[in-house]
DNA sequence: ACCCTGACGCGTC
DNA sequence: GGACGCGCCAGGG
């Protein structure tokens, strides 16, 4: 078992670790990526599961609105703004600035 | 084995 | 345009 056992997880945690540093992608982009509509949850959860697992960039997936919903579950409040901070994304308030113009859509960018 | 909940998203009202 | 509800599936109590 490379990362999880359960194949939804490892095919989350391969798609984001293909997520280009300074861009970021959304669970819901993901989901549809894999083929689950409306498994953006499950997605979620396999990220919540994937602070045990190294070289998995969660701070690259953020909700739809660009939010970082998921920061709360890092060891520090801040880390997740931090670390897209220092890789050059700009987030304000919670939100990633310009969510748009550098969401990465696997679907289309990915092949 | 049943019930609840969850880093979400979309369709309705 | 904000509030509400349902679906998706896995894991824990």
């Amino acid at each position: 078992m490379a990362i999880a056992d359960n194949k939804f997880f490892e095919d989350v945690y391969q798609v984001v670790k293909l997520i280009p540093k300074g861009r970021v992608t959304s669970y819901g982009a993901i989901a549809n990526y894999l083929g689950v509509r409306s498994g953006a949850r499950l997605v979620g959860y396999a990220l919540n599961a994937s602070f045990k697992y190294d070289n998995i960039p969660a701070q690259r997936v953020v909700n739809r609105n660009g939010l970082l919903t998921g920061k709360h579950h890092f060891r520090e409040p801040q880390q997740m703004e931090n670390l897209l901070i220092l890789e050059g994304v700009t987030v304000e308030n919670d939100i990633v600035v310009d969510f748009e113009n550098i969401f990465w859509d696997p679907s289309k960018e990915l092949l």
